[in-house]
DNA sequence: CTTGGCTTGTGAATACTTTCACAAGCCAGA
DNA sequence: TCTGGCTTGTGAAAGTATTCACAAGCCAAG
């Protein structure tokens, strides 16, 4: 019954869902494949090529049925459910993800913190008690933990990584600059901030060589 | 004399450089294709496709120059400079980037950052001095900046790469979950974080769905 | 100098994605 | 009920990316 869904299609599935959800609360109750590629960047064949991977339930003629195909975007991506996440690395940017409010509004509640400074440990930040590392397993046990978010420096990320799916975390988002490989089957996705500059210097660069055309 | 080079290849560009370069500071001279696959987390065959694309300095049977191939990949992402970066929006996602010393290391130096909030603007964050919004296209071009990093509130995202892009920067990194398109030229990524925690819970659902294999 | 082991560079093959283009279908209005 | 305008769903085509597989080349050792 299921057809694997690639990447890009799911990345865009995410796109589409956030637009559909806008629309949701602005009481629109139909929507065209075009005016959802506009605003996702994609081209209106995309979308429907996207949205027919799972016998689609657009309407020809008229469209896609707002409601409708938000629930059955969030069936897929499985975001009808709030997922319980946790961080490791209360640093700088840990303490900014404790304190994005955009994460629960969207699915994804941070119900536990990890660090191992005797300063960070048992301190309250954005309502979350900080919890030395050694407990993870337990931790991670009791509370529920399905993803967790990597936040410490590169050279320990992948020490933590084995510890965090030991303790049966399900996924891990990685934001330290270090390759972490799939672990057990765990998925783990990192996002390299640096890796994106990197790719906007190759863009100003080549077109500088090639005479801003 | 140029090639076009995929996105997916600088990516991997990027990889392959801050594995050369960590192989250069421990005095590793040659690197074969398999080595940078590994952690590289590619096969050889594309690693050698990769560096083939631009005439390459492999030597058969025994491998890759790091020096000479850190060089040249340096050259082809534009990175053997410092780029001039500025920040806009000094909340908590913008203060711990200030705060990021890993973008310096590697080439970025934040020289300017922006703020509308008066309790922010005038202050000294991190060496760099918070401006006005207002003031952005004197200080755009007085400290020459090339790279703007966006991290405002997701609705004030376009008009402030609007405005970016007008006072003359090259090209956006945005933080805000909302798509800006291209402007003028002005290449934009967008980074979004809850993306990709909704992609891993898209790949534990589903698998959740089929049974676990 | 020759052999053997190893690694590159690359066409050809395969796999994957996106775009094209149009029949099929829906609805509003006459 | 019929017509015309509009939009979906989808094969087929085009475009990209990755993997395969092997000749060409290098070096060290004998
Ligand atoms: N600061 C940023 O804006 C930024 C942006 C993108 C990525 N990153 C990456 O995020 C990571 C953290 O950066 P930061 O700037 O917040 O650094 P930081 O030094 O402010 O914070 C690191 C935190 O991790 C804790 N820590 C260290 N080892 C640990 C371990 N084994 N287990 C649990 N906690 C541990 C430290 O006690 C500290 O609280 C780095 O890998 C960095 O490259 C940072
Ligand atoms: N907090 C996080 O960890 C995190 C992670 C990923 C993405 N983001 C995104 O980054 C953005 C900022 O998030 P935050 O949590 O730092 O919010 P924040 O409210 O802490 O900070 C926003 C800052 O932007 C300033 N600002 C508002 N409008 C502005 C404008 N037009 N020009 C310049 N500055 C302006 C505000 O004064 C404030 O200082 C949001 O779009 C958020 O979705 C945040």
């Amino acid at each position: 019954m299921s057809v694997r869904i690639s990447d890009s299609t799911v990345r865009r599935l995410s796109l589409y869902l956030r637009m559909l959800r806008g629309l949701r609360v602005r009481g629109v109750e139909l929507v065209s494949s075009s005016e959802l590629a506009d605003r996702a960047g994609a081209t209106s064949a995309q979308v429907r090529k996207d949205l027919s991977l799972f016998g689609s339930c657009g309407k020809r003629g008229r469209g896609y049925e707002v409601d409708a195909l938000t629930g059955t975007i969030e069936e897929i991506l499985g975001l009808s459910r709030v997922w319980r996440v946790a961080l490791v690395g209360v640093g700088k940017i840990g303490t900014a993800l404790l304190g994005y409010e955009d994460m629960l509004d969207r699915g994804f509640r941070v119900v536990a913190a990890f660090d191992i400074a005797p300063d960070k440990i048992g301190r309250e930040i954005f309502g979350v008690t900080v919890s030395p590392l050694s407990e993870v397993e337990s931790v991670v046990c009791e509370k529920g933990v399905e993803i967790a978010i990597i936040a410490t420096p590169p050279a320990t990320a992948p020490e933590v990584a084995v510890m965090l799916s030991e303790a049966g975390v399900g996924a891990i988002l990685n934001f330290a600059p270090t390759r972490i490989s799939e672990i057990d089957y765990v998925p783990v996705r990192t996002v390299d901030l640096v890796l994106e500059l990197e790719g906007l210097s190759y863009l100003l660069t080549s077109r500088r060589r090639n005479g801003d055309d």
